[in-house]
DNA sequence: AAATCGGGGTC
DNA sequence: GACCCAGATTT
């Protein structure tokens, strides 16, 4: 173990590390919190534009505490993992009533927030009130796993007791924000998934991966996810101005999204199959209806399944009931939001 | 402890 | 196609 990890970390910092993003250095925690959320699993390029557009939208946790949850969703609408979305306006809106609107400064009960694991609260509690608390992100676990040699797998609970350890062991407690903000931009910079720049990495000489030519091989995962193949179809019933949609609620992916009236198969399948579907029995009853148009299958590819989606347009002279789907204006559709693969359909849509 | 939850970039 | 990303929550 190398007892000048942390001294030439935070030297490589001041003197090379130019990496700028909108949030760094933000000292409210109220944005601080807003960055984190948002890059969750998500890169940093990925989430910058959101990050802009929900600050503009919502300077302050006031501002996002009162808005119409549809509003927030929309601007999310794309990024993903949906569900912390809703945490988000469920946190804001308890910052904005119990906390008076300003953030708790315990890492206990910012950790007790929804939405804030140990990641989040050690980044908020550092970077907001430079409390000695240690990040663990996938950044900080690839380069501990590398610089000291560590091959227990990052994603079981005794490998993240590990790594956990191991970063508070180093963690500069006098100025843990810019401690922690320097070892994840090392890691996204110099120490990196693939091709990692050993070659002008400051730690070279005393990194156990480095010198046993395992860097390719750390950090290791145990579990591989498996893949699942699901058939979206998606009838587009448009009735006098009007189109059906409703709000995704189920256990399953996309929940607080909305969607047209599906038919979901476990395989591909014909339009007359389509027809013939239990969803549309239940919808038209023996009312008769005519196919307008029928869309391309596009594919939509999750870390974990793989969707198939086609679009079926078809109109009505006579207005179906159908529980929980609603009949909205056509001219409110983009009000709504939708997952990507339907986003991009009526984006082509409207161009063509 | 294992399974879920998106979408996009990189190799 | 496989892996990974400023992880958290549910089962």
């Amino acid at each position: 173990m190398s007892p000048d990890f942390s001294k030439k970390l935070l030297d490589w910092n001041k003197k090379e590390n130019n990496r700028a993003m909108p949030w760094k250095g933000e000292t409210d925690p109220y944005k601080i919190w807003l960055s984190e959320i948002i890059l969750q699993q998500t890169r940093v390029e990925q989430g910058w534009a959101y990050y802009e557009k929900f600050v503009k939208a919502f300077p302050t946790v006031h501002h996002l505490a009162k808005a119409p949850s549809q509003k927030v969703f929309k601007l999310w609408e794309g990024l993903g993992y949906y569900t912390r979305c809703k945490n988000l306006i469920e946190t804001a809106k308890k910052i904005s009533k119990d906390y008076n609107g300003k953030f708790p400064n315990s890492y206990e009960e910012i950790k007790s927030l929804k939405g804030i694991g140990p990641y989040t609260a050690a980044a908020i509690a550092s970077f907001a009130f430079n409390l000695p608390y240690a990040v663990v992100d996938g950044n900080v676990e690839r380069v501990l796993s590398r610089y000291f040699g560590i091959n227990t797998p990052v994603d079981t609970t005794s490998g993240k007791k590990i790594y956990a350890e191991l970063a508070n062991a180093f963690l500069d407690k006098k100025q843990a924000g810019i401690y922690n903000q320097s070892i994840m931009d090392f890691g996204a910079v110099i120490c990196k998934p693939q091709n990692p720049l050993c070659k002008v990495c400051p730690q070279q000489k005393d990194c156990q991966a480095y010198k046993h030519g395992l860097i390719e091989i750390l950090p290791v995962k145990a579990k591989k996810l498996q893949k699942k193949e699901r058939w979206f179809y998606y009838f587009i019933i448009e009735f006098d101005g009007g189109i059906y949609i409703r709000e995704r609620r189920e256990n399953d992916i996309w929940q607080s999204l909305y969607e047209f009236v599906l038919y979901e198969a476990k395989h591909a399948i014909t339009e007359k199959d389509m027809l013939r579907s239990d969803v549309i029995k239940h919808v038209f009853g023996k009312q008769k209806i005519a196919i307008n148009k029928i869309s391309n299958v596009y594919k939509q590819q999750l870390s974990h399944q793989t969707i198939h989606v086609q679009f079926i347009h078809i109109a009505i002279t006579k207005p179906i009931l159908v529980e929980e789907y609603l009949l909205i204006r056509r001219k409110d559709l983009m009000k709504y939001p939708f997952p990507k693969s339907i986003a991009v359909y009526l984006n082509e849509l409207k161009v063509s």
